[in-house]
DNA sequence: TCGAGATTGTTTGGATACGAACAATATAGA
DNA sequence: TCTATATTGTTCGTATCCAAACAATCTCGA
């Protein structure tokens, strides 16, 4: 997951390769780390919380919207979940056939699907949740709890940049 | 990709679904944020860098490294660009398909593959990288130049801390 | 009323992603 | 030397993932 170089090492090959150029390694050191963290939460929380009940990680996250916004539009679901809506259309597929969540023609509007829990749907999340966020706080827990909110606020920010 | 729902209303529902559990909505926050930036940024980088040169993040990832470490052995790519063998394996066989790396066996242990890239690929790479180090540079904007090395290193201690 | 344009979810085709099983090679100890 | 064990890259099966094309539906103006 991690790769075995050193920054500093990384570093000096990239600068002896670009050594015409002028580059930012502080920027370029934030989005590494930036998909290093994020992977490294990622296939934790699929080996330790999410394997036993057979999710991926997408699964999960399109479950764990479809619960706080039921009934939930997909265009709602892939936004929130950082999803295709393509991509969206073959989870909710699986999930239904795991008899996890379910789809719905809109009344008001021919064109939109609605996306609910089943019961057994709703189970397996009031069981998951409390579990991811405990692994939440453990990963977490070597940012000093004083800057946690400013680590949440810079990541806000790139992204409020980006998409803005 | 960004949710059209803002941090309260998220946080009000979730509290009103799970109003008996202690919930740590800094953790949730970060974890939340880290991935939104995350594939924020992976999206901006693939669709104004990444596309006009037909490669995926990952394929990219593949050839940076490659770039760098040339000749580089196939253990230490997927390492770097935190994907498993055999997705590099795959990765591989569509960037040799279309001239931009090439294997071969390592004279010095038959198990190993070396990977090098060809001079497309090196061409490719020299007009491509100073072009994805700007949009890191921008990317990154919105966080204060004196907070950036912090911010790197709160992404890396949590990474640190979930690899061991 | 009616039709051009916009919006939405699905399908299609191809690339990515991983665990597990596998074959080839290397290494260590008897 | 020989053999049990470890390491490495590939293959296999299955699930994601996305852009582009598509069909269904809605909206709005003439």
């Amino acid at each position: 997951m991690t790769g075995s170089h050193t920054l500093a090492e990384t570093e000096a090959r990239v600068a002896n390769r670009l050594s015409h150029m002028e580059l930012d390694f502080e920027a370029m050191a934030v989005v590494s780390n930036l998909f290093r963290a994020a992977s490294a939460v990622r296939n934790y929380v699929e080996r330790n919380v999410l394997l036993e009940s057979g999710l991926s990680w997408t699964a999960f996250v399109v479950l764990w919207v479809t619960w706080i916004w039921e009934p939930a539009e997909t265009r709602e679901i892939a936004g929130e979940a950082g999803i295709s809506k393509a991509t969206l259309t073959g989870v909710l597929s699986t999930l239904e056939k795991r008899g996890l969540a379910q789809r719905s023609r809109s009344s008001e509007d021919g064109r939109l699907v609605l996306v609910t829990l089943t019961p057994a749907g709703e189970e397996l999340m009031s069981g998951l949740f409390p579990k991811f966020n405990r692994q939440e706080i453990e990963m977490v827990t070597p940012v000093p709890a004083g800057q946690r909110g400013s680590l949440a606020d810079m990541l806000r920010a790139i992204t409020a940049k980006i998409d803005g």
